[in-house]
Parts: structure tokens; C-alpha cells; sequence
DNA sequence: AAGTGGTCTAGACCACGCG
DNA sequence: GCGTGGTCTAGACCACTTC
């Protein structure tokens, strides 16, 4: 059996959600509608759509019908939340808002793109009560998020605005502590030299880039936590 | 259906696996042998390997049978790996070694533990290729891990050996940046106050704390990354 | 009440790979 | 070759939840 049926139907639903066409929250074809269209038995079906409830793309009730599950927050993509969730009275300014070209470093940073692509840079800083808790330099790919072009980020910072929309299917963190530059140090408002804590952040949607982020907290200030168990299991 | 017959099945196995009577590359029963062991279909026991399989605790192989899988390497674990595999010209030094019953403070870095439970408690220095990489502060709960005791961990360092012998079902790391006190920093010869990356690992098996590891690296010498995918799916 | 998913059965054929 | 797992079928009953 070099394709099993139940492979190509849970791809063919995978396309569907992660080219876009189905967006959280909107419905996935019923068992009966995919026994029907792909003329299969029932726990055929059942097993692709159980397959993409384990891989988290989504979920199933009873009656009403199984619907494109919302992304993970950034909260479980890693113990980085949301800025909003975990910074008690969090505020945020975007500093630098450019869209451009993509240099031959942001092709670097945010991995292969197509000549001419265009992207999104941000610079943004996190407050925490008042405080400078966090300094965030982004670049997001045009071509993945068309429609962050038109996007202020006033209201939600990049990263939350992203989660809510862009479904992601792979995910890297580089984590290293690094000595504040002036500049940096300035901005935070720490000595210059102090450790910093410093994440950078990729994700990507099949092959393609999505968004890059550097993120960098004062060392005494923040903490980054990472929780695994072994293999979440079917639903 | 309150109990599904494969949920009981699967957890069966689970047990045997995580107490330990099943050790990697142990056989386990095959899906004749378990649909006549509870008398169920044999699409019901091949969920329930499936289900161990998603989990990482279990592989298959045609003919041969089931196993249960070896644990994930460090390097999967996080993208820490085995400090033999990534230091170049890796060596260690075991600087300190004490079993002792639980302080207070043991017990708050490796979780509960009944009261008088003893811990090995490790200092290891990682070299590479001559040069101070990384100190390991360990805590080992000999609850857990009995055999620890009797150890030198001369051949293997206390990750890689623990690694190889008992399975994990969760694990915490808390990463942060610090500056190096004097201490720390003669040790690793590097400057006093430099930043370093301090990464805080525990790991569970099932509620039982296993162990706990603080390790410390030059902040200009080594990166963690972690690596997610949306689901693994099932095999 | 009815539609949906969750589970289970008792068969079947096939692919793989060890002996 | 033959035991193992991988997939699939055409039914079935039940639980849950919305309608």
C-alpha cells in the first residue's frame, strides 16, 4: 500500500488549512461528507481526521462537527506567552515600521525567499507596568501575510496579531545570552554589558517563512521555560 | 464508553514500560498475543500500539514484532544535546560527589520526594578540546533511580548515562541568562560578571521527580535551540 | 430528536522482512 | 515461507450535544 487512503485524505484536508482556504474556526467536511466523497469506509475517514486532531489542526464535537482548530498560543509554542498574558500591566510602541525588499540578511534571517520578495521589519518594545521589559526585532514574509502590508500593530503586538492568524506548522528557537550593547542597554533601560537573554524565534508554514523574531529581555528579568511530555495522543 | 478498551490496553503497556519491568528493546506482546490476551478485535489492540507509537514509546517492525523504543536522545530532547556528541573533543570531570538524604533545598529543585528520600548530588566540568564548556550541577533522586548510587560516572556524564536507562515522561527547562559570579567564572575561565547561559532541566517519570540538572555555559559559547513541529502523526 | 463523533467487530488482503 | 504489522471494509451500538 505505498498511499494509504487515509493519508491522502488527511493531507488533502491538510492543504485545505494550511494553504489558508480553511481557517480557524470554519468547519471540515463531516465523516459522512468525506465517506461519501472519497467513497471510503467510515473509519477510514475517521482515522485522517484523527490524525489531524493529533497533530493539532483540529478539533472534533460530537453533533456539531469537527473545525479547524485555532493555532497553539504562543504560550505552548514555548514558554514565551504572549507578551500580554504574562507581563503584568503590558503596554507596547512599535519603534520602526518598514516594508522593503528583502536584503540579502533578512533572506539570511528569515530563510529562502524568492528574489524580489517583500517583507514587513518591526521593531518594538515591550513595556511592563511603565518598565522597558523586552525588545522585539521582527521581519515577517509578505508573501506568507499579505495582509500584514496594511497592518499598524497598535492594538496587538506582531506576535500576538501573527498567532491569531497565520497557521504554522514548524517552529525553531535559538536561545543564547549575550552582553547588552549600548544601544540595547539604553532602550532597556539596564547597564550596558549587563547578560541579556536573547531568542530568536522562526516559524515557518510547510516550506515557507513566515515571520522571524528577535527577542531580547534584560537577564534578571526574564526566564524562558520549556515543558515536553512524551507524545500527546490521539483524540 | 467510559473505559475505551484501547485507553485500558494502552495504559497497560504504558505501566510495564514506564516502572521499568519493560526495558528498551524489549519485545512486547504482538497484536495476536494481546487480541487474545483481552479478547478484542485486532483492530482495537493495533490502536492501542498505535497510540504507544505516537507516543514515542513503542516501534513496530513487520515480522519482528513490537518493542519498546529507546529513549529520545538529549539532542531531541531539547536541542541540548549529548555534550559528548556536540562538544568537539568532549571530556569530563566528576568535581563532586555525595549521596545524601534531601535537604530543603534538594526537595525544591527536584519536587516532592518523601520525606528522608536520598539524592546523589553531582558537580561535573564538560571540556572541549582542553577548554572549560559547560558546568553541570545535578541532583538524582535514588528513589528513582536506585543503581545511581553504585556509579562513577567516569565513562558516561550523569545526562548521558541517566539517558540510557530510565524513561522520561516529562521534562521542564527553564532557561535564563546570568552573570557569571566568581566562582562560576574561574571555573569556566571567563570573566566575572560575563553573561552566561544558566539552563534549569527536570525531568518526571510519570508524578516521581527523576532528576535535576542546572548547567551553566559561557554566554559566547554555546546557543540552545528547540526545533516543534505541528504533531507527530501516528505510525 | 437527530446528527455527529467514538468505539468496536470479524472478517479480509497485502507488504514487508526475518529466518 | 510465514509471521508480523498496515490498511481497509461494512456493518453495529452508543454517547454526547446541539437543535
Amino acid at each position: 500500500m505505498p498511499r494509504p487512503r487515509h493519508t491522502a485524505i488527511r493531507e488533502q484536508i491538510e492543504g485545505l488549512i494550511l494553504s489558508g482556504v480553511l481557517k480557524p474556526g470554519d468547519r471540515v467536511p463531516s465523516e459522512q461528507e468525506l465517506v461519501a466523497e472519497h467513497g471510503v469506509a467510515r473509519m477510514t475517514v475517521s482515522r485522517a481526521l484523527s490524525d489531524l486532531v493529533a497533530a493539532g489542526l483540529v478539533v472534533r464535537r460530537r453533533k456539531a462537527g469537527s473545525f479547524v482548530a485555532a493555532p497553539p498560543s504562543e504560550e505552548k509554542l514555548l514558554g514565551v506567552p504572549d507578551m500580554r498574558e504574562t507581563l503584568p500591566g503590558h503596554a507596547h510602541a512599535v519603534l520602526k515600521r518598514a516594508v522593503r525588499v528583502a536584503s540579502g540578511a533578512d533572506r539570511a534571517r528569515l530563510g529562502a525567499l524568492p528574489k524580489g520578495a517583500r517583507v514587513l521589519a518591526l521593531l518594538v518594545r515591550h513595556d511592563s507596568q511603565g518598565v522597558p521589559a523586552a525588545m522585539e526585532d521582527r521581519l515577517v514574509s509578505l508573501d506568507a501575510v499579505p495582509e500584514a502590508a496594511g497592518e499598524s500593530f497598535v492594538e496587538a503586538p506582531p506576535g500576538t496579531w501573527l498567532l491569531e492568524r497565520v497557521p504554522w506548522t514548524e517552529a525553531e528557537h535559538r536561545i543564547r545570552a549575550a552582553a547588552a550593547d549600548t544601544g540595547m542597554a539604553a532602550m532597556l533601560g539596564m547597564a550596558a554589558g549587563a547578560p541579556c537573554l536573547v531568542m530568536e524565534r522562526r516559524t515557518w508554514r510547510g516550506d515557507q517563512p513566515v515571520t522571524a523574531a528577535r527577542i531580547t529581555w534584560p537577564g534578571d528579568r526574564h526566564e524562558v521555560t520549556v515543558r515536553s511530555s512524551r507524545g500527546p495522543l490521539r483524540g
